[in-house]
DNA sequence: ATTCTTACA
DNA sequence: TGTAAGGA
């Protein structure tokens, strides 16, 4: 009728929760319309998970349904996110993942996981007098893992986490950034990039992506042409001959292509749930075998 | 056959 | 919630 046991209804009524509204002559309880209302009335909530006490200040009108429904709900809210996010850390550690690492990166904070980057920041841009609108950029760049992380996205997080943190990586950054702050004193332009060099950079991005389908050698004839196909365009984007003018030029870049700092960026995005950002480190690698060094 | 109370795990 | 007991 109510869809309660009869223990639980006897335990209502032992409560006090709601008395029957009589007894026969032998004991038994019985229940008029009103208190078979209230039974079906507290059944319901608690199927929906309320918990009894507030089950019953709905029943004194303490509090009305309305209130404990969208106090309930946003107890759920609460609920899912610490389940999505135990469930993304369990899926990360079933995938091989460590557990105490996993566990820890995920409950952090999003003003945590900043203080991360920022000490990272801090440590290879701050002692270094680095072009002012390059740096800010870099330092722009804000973590936010969302409350529900795919595996994929937690995973990232890790990475990243232990990338910066990774003292090998920050020396590298260093030497880019000693590097940075040398050509800016020779009066280098160290801001964004021109639209030339970003195209040369595309264009040599196409030319390894292109070789490496067609399966040719970084160390074969061909490449060599591939190379200096891609080292004109460089040329032409600096603004210098393609001779020992620009061997020099791409020489002084040359820090600047660690890898990591490519997967770096493609970290930042996936954590983000940016655009994924290209990765070009496969044709990247090329060009290095092939003795381009920028790329 | 079902419900009642009390009590313990 | 399961179980027991003895009554109604």
């Amino acid at each position: 009728m109510t869809g309660l046991t009869v223990r639980t209804i006897r335990f209502y009524s032992d409560q006090g929760i709601i008395p029957p509204s009589a007894r026969t002559h032998s004991g038994y309880r019985t229940y008029d319309v009103e208190a078979l209302a209230k039974l079906k009335l507290v059944r319901t909530l608690r199927e929906l998970g309320v918990d009894l006490p507030t089950a019953q200040r709905v029943l004194t009108r303490e509090v009305t349904v309305t209130e404990v429904a969208r106090v309930h709900a946003d107890a759920i809210d609460a609920q899912m996110r610490t389940l999505r996010l135990r469930r993304a850390v369990l899926r990360a550690v079933a995938k091989g993942g460590e557990m105490e690492l996993m566990n820890e990166l995920a409950r952090m904070t999003d003003e945590e996981r900043q203080r991360i980057l920022d000490d990272f920041f801090e440590d290879v841009f701050g002692p270094y007098e680095l072009d002012p609108g390059f740096e800010s950029h870099m330092r722009s760049v804000r973590i936010e893992l969302p409350d529900d992380p795919s595996t994929e996205q937690l995973e990232a997080w890790v990475e990243l986490a232990k990338l910066v943190q990774d003292n090998d990586f920050r020396a590298s950054i260093k030497r880019m950034s000693a590097r940075h702050e040398q050509m800016r004193a020779d009066g280098e332009n160290m801001g964004a990039p021109s639209q030339g060099q970003m195209d040369a950079f595309t264009n040599s991005v196409q030319e390894a992506r292109a070789a490496l389908d067609a399966g040719i050698a970084p160390d074969s004839p061909q490449a060599r042409e591939i190379v200096d196909r891609v080292n004109a365009k460089w040329a032409e984007a600096f603004g210098v001959p393609n001779d020992e003018h620009l061997r020099e030029k791409l020489f002084l870049h040359q820090d600047f292509a660690d890898p990591r700092a490519e997967r770096y960026w493609v970290l930042i995005a996936k954590i983000n749930g940016w655009p994924p950002v290209p990765d070009t480190s496969a044709e990247r690698a090329w060009l290095r075998a092939a003795g381009q060094p920028l790329a």
